[in-house]
Parts: C-alpha cells; structure tokens; sequence
DNA sequence: CCTACCGATCGGTAGG
DNA sequence: CCTACCGATCGGTAGG
C-alpha cells in the first residue's frame, strides 16, 4: 500500500535524476530505486513516467510566478522593482536549481497539450517582466529599448545562470543579483566612452 | 556498400533529430528512416549512435571558434570588436540553428571522455571572451566589472537566443547582434537616473 | 544497403 | 510495496 509521504520521495528522486540525465535518459527504474523501491513497485504512486515530469514543470512554474508577482504588483522605481524580481528569480533557481533545470529544458519531452500547457504558463512569467520594463520606459528611467529585447537580455541572463551556479559557493543570489542588475542598468561602457557614437 | 557522400544527409539527419527529440529521444530507425534507409544499413555509415553525437558537437564548437577567434585577434576598440564578435556568434547561430542547439544541450548525453572533451572546447572558447573584455577593461573603455559576470552577460544572452530566434524572420544576426550590444555596453537606464546612486 | 535477427532494456501491469 | 511478468522497442550485428 501506498503511503502518502512517499510521493514526495518519489518526486525528488525524478528532479535529480531528470536534471542530471535528461527524461529520455531516465528509466523508471532509475527514479524507483531512487526512491529505494523496485520498478513495479512505482506505480503504486505514479500512473505514468510523464506525469512525474509534468508536475515537476508545473511546481517550478508556480514557484517562479509566486515569488516575482507580488514584486511586479508593488509601487516604486522600475529599477527597484527589476533588482528586486532578479533576486527573487535567483533565489527560487538557488533554492530549486535542479527543478529549475528540468523546467527550463525538460519541458520538450511533454506530450503536444502538456507542452502547451507549460509554454502558457512561461509566456505568463515572461509577460511580468515585460510589464515591468515597460513601465520603466513610459515612466523615463529606462531608455525607449525595444521592450522584447530587453526582457530576452534579463531572462536569459538569468535562466543561463542554473548552468554554472553554485548554490554552495561564496555569492548568494542577492549579491549575484545586484550584479547582473548593475551591468544591465548600468551598461559595461565607461562613460566618457559613452559620449562618442557607437561605432 | 557505402556511398562516402551518405554520412552528410546521416549526420544532418541526426541534427534535425536531436534538436527536437534530445539525443535519447531520438532512436537509430529515426535517423535511419529520416536518411532514406533502414535501421540495420546506418551501421555501414557509423560505429555507434554517440558518434553522431560526438561528430556534431565537435563541428560546432569548430565553427564558432572559427568565427570568433580571428575577431579577438584583430586590433581596434573593445567595444567594435565585442560587437563584431557577437554578430560572428550569432551567424554561426543562425546558419546552423540546430546544430547549435545540439551543441548546446545535448553534450550532457555523452559518455565521461568526450564529454570531457567537448567541455575542453567550450572553455576554450569562452577565453577568447573573457580576453576581449580584459582588454576593454585594461584599456578604460568598459567599466571595472567582474570579468567573469559580463561574459557571462553576454555569452548567456546570445546562447539563449536560439530558443526563440527564426532565421527566416525580418531580424538578420547582425542587426540582432547590435540590438543586444547596445543594451550592454550603453545599460537600460537612461542618464538622468543613473546620475544617481542605485537604489 | 537489405534481410533477418540478437540480447537487453524499456514503460507498464496483474495479482497478491 | 514485491514478485513475476508483458509486448514493444532499443542499439547493434551477421551475412549477404
């Protein structure tokens, strides 16, 4: 008999391993001995190898939408507000890393209408960051940029991180934040250079 | 008997595939089939299905070293040469779109040493970034930031292109290029706040 | 490059 | 959750 605690196990033992090995390159049997049972034994708490993966994308989406929502619904400077959802995005991808992985990657491996499902829920995250930079540029503290190139510069700066981030090293996901904010308000050119015309 | 011209629609066979279904998504009968013969023959033309792999991750960080190596030799401003080089980058990106996508994602897929080799590869050529912002940095043009951070920056939103860029839309990989250089070297913020310190 | 396979492993099930 | 399987499919091979 299945006990409800289980599924927890179960699911962990999926992030790891799809986050590591891919979903193709997962087996059931990888994922039940994981969780310390035999193969047969999984579907006690499964009905199939794919809804692992798509309540793995599902909890990640709404992690990301829980924790940068309320930020994008606050009053205050666009650039405030960016540094603020950066760190946030930062601190769930430090939190959840492997789950964040499966979701920015895996999602493919989903059957068409599950696939759908996960790209509504990404386009709803994008267009909070969208709303953001748009707000910046109207209120006159971001430059006219265009809107969707914008926000593509901090996502995939962002979603790049999982690649190479230690959640065990020295920098937190607030100073990595701060960083990644400073250069993409900021700029990398000195400017003294800046008056020139680019070339 | 194997026709030597072959292994080419066998190789661009296996990158169409493995763009779309990942590496284990993808069965030798689905690379046979896409090249116009049965499972059993495409063993006249390979050794093993990772060779594939292996062959078509090398070709890629081939050409993008190509690309952007001889840039990083020239001399001029950092800033033209940072330029010029992510518009290499994403020629490459637009000219071998699934290629690049494989490159990108599905090394994890290979065995221990050619994984290893791959990362080589990798590395290699994200010293030839990290040398050109070294140099804008050392000569006054860029900002005295963490090296490390900007090529992540830049390297992180030129890679994360391809899952959005069409090749056959309006935007070609040079304008793309000078979109994402502008937002990097000038920064989102307009002068007038950033004359002010960060919140 | 095809025919005809191979042992191994896949996701999943029946019955307890 | 285990035992004992299942049909299907996997990567790959022998012989022509």
């Amino acid at each position: 008999m299945a006990r409800p605690g289980r599924k927890v196990n179960v699911l962990a033992a999926a992030v790891s391993l799809f986050s590591r090995k891919g979903y193709h390159g997962t087996t059931v049997r990888d994922i039940a001995v994981q969780s310390g049972m035999l193969s047969g034994s999984l579907y006690a708490h499964i009905a199939a190898k794919e809804d692992l993966l798509f309540e793995i994308v599902l909890q990640a989406a709404r992690e990301f939408m829980a924790a940068v929502q309320p930020i994008t619904l606050a009053t205050g400077p666009a650039a405030g507000k960016l540094r603020a959802a950066m760190a946030a995005h930062l601190r769930v991808m430090s939190g959840s890393r492997d789950r964040a992985t499966v979701f920015m990657h895996e999602w493919k491996a989903l059957s068409p209408e599950r696939r759908e499902s996960a790209a509504r829920y990404r386009d709803d995250y994008e267009s909070l960051w969208a709303v953001m930079i748009r707000e910046g540029i109207d209120s006159g503290e971001f430059r006219p940029v265009d809107q969707k190139f914008a926000r593509l510069l901090v996502l995939s700066a962002l979603n790049w991180v999982y690649q190479w981030y230690d959640p065990a090293g020295p920098m937190g996901p607030d100073a990595l934040a701060d960083r990644f904010a400073d250069l993409i308000l900021i700029g990398l050119q000195t400017e003294s250079v800046k008056e020139e015309p680019a070339e």
